[in-house]
DNA sequence: CTTGGGTCCTGTGCGC
DNA sequence: TGCGCACAGGACCCAA
């Protein structure tokens, strides 16, 4: 999936649009993604202002005027696409659609009563959405066990090394873990770990103090970096205007197997392992 | 409680 | 050009 900046340049270019925006279609056209949507999730949608859009973890929260939320997750190949739409045309008569057909694979539409219209499309249906009352978000059974966002004051060393304290499991699974600290996905935890010098294969417990430091600075920073360059496009992700993001041309490690690594003065060159069930890449010389 | 493995689903890229 | 296989950004669920 996205991983966190992939989600939040999901949410910076979907908010222009939706904010303040008053969804008047919603069009679900099947059942499900990973579970079956909400009874009735279409009725709740139509008619309702969008009044914020939030991200935690990897989620989206739309806040609607009716104090429900929309939750979006992208799952790992789930996009959103905004379709700007041309009211003009449509009011002059000369288009009965102003949108460009749907494809394969588009599950929810969105028409907004701007004219724009926000597109869900995910191939593998690992995404999911459901509804959830506004005040009561933290309670949902997908967020309740999340720990702090990593870009948030609550991310800080002494707190990653009170909850590394004792693990036993590799810290690559660590990172991952998102009730340690919720966004992470595999791409960004194997750029913050070879940054830090750090083996994925270290027990999270037995990070000295000074490692867990320096790795609390690099998770945020590869974080802001990988925002600020609009997210990494892989096979999948695209910017919700079909753009791609530029990230993935700053990776050191992630998907460069035999490739030297870019560290100074080593001359190791970056492995490919697997650990449970996922590719690891990492520079043996040069993380420990 | 922690940890590791299997699983959902479709698409793509590679070797033959 | 076609075919089969490995692999893909997540995270739930269950067994040990």
């Amino acid at each position: 999936m996205p991983e966190l900046p992939e989600v939040e340049t999901v949410r910076r270019g979907l908010e222009p649009v939706l904010t303040g925006a008053t969804i008047v279609r919603a069009d679900i056209r099947r059942p499900d993604l990973r579970w079956p949507f909400p009874d009735g999730m279409a009725k709740q949608l139509e008619g309702n202002r969008v009044e914020q859009l939030r991200r935690r973890s990897k989620y989206l929260l739309a806040d609607l005027s009716s104090g429900e939320s929309l939750l979006v997750h992208l799952g790992m190949s789930g996009r959103i696409l905004i379709y700007p739409g041309d009211r003009d045309r449509v009011a002059v008569g000369k288009f009965a659609h102003p949108h460009p057909a749907l494809e394969k694979h588009d599950h929810v539409v969105l028409d907004l009563e701007t004219g724009a219209r926000i597109v869900f499309n995910d191939p593998r249906r690992f995404g999911a959405m459901d509804l959830l009352q506004t005040s009561a978000q933290d309670s949902h059974r997908l967020l309740v066990q999340l720990g702090p966002e990593p870009l948030g004051n609550d991310f800080h060393s002494a707190y990653l090394a009170d909850r590394f304290d004792g693990k036993r499991a590799p810290v690559k699974a660590a990172l991952l873990d998102q009730r340690n600290v919720a966004g992470l996905g595999n791409i960004y935890v194997c750029e913050a770990l070879h940054r830090s010098g750090i083996s994925p294969k270290r027990q999270a417990g037995h990070l000295s103090q000074s490692q867990i430091d320096r790795l609390v600075r690099d998770i945020r920073d590869v974080l802001d970096e990988a925002i600020a360059a609009g997210g990494s496009s892989l096979r999948d992700y695209r910017q919700t205007d079909g753009d791609l993001g530029y990230f993935q041309h700053r990776f050191r490690v992630y998907g460069r197997e035999g490739a030297p690594c870019s560290t100074p003065d080593c001359q190791g060159a970056i492995a490919r392992i697997v650990q449970s069930g996922r590719s690891s890449f990492f520079c043996p010389q040069c993380q420990r």
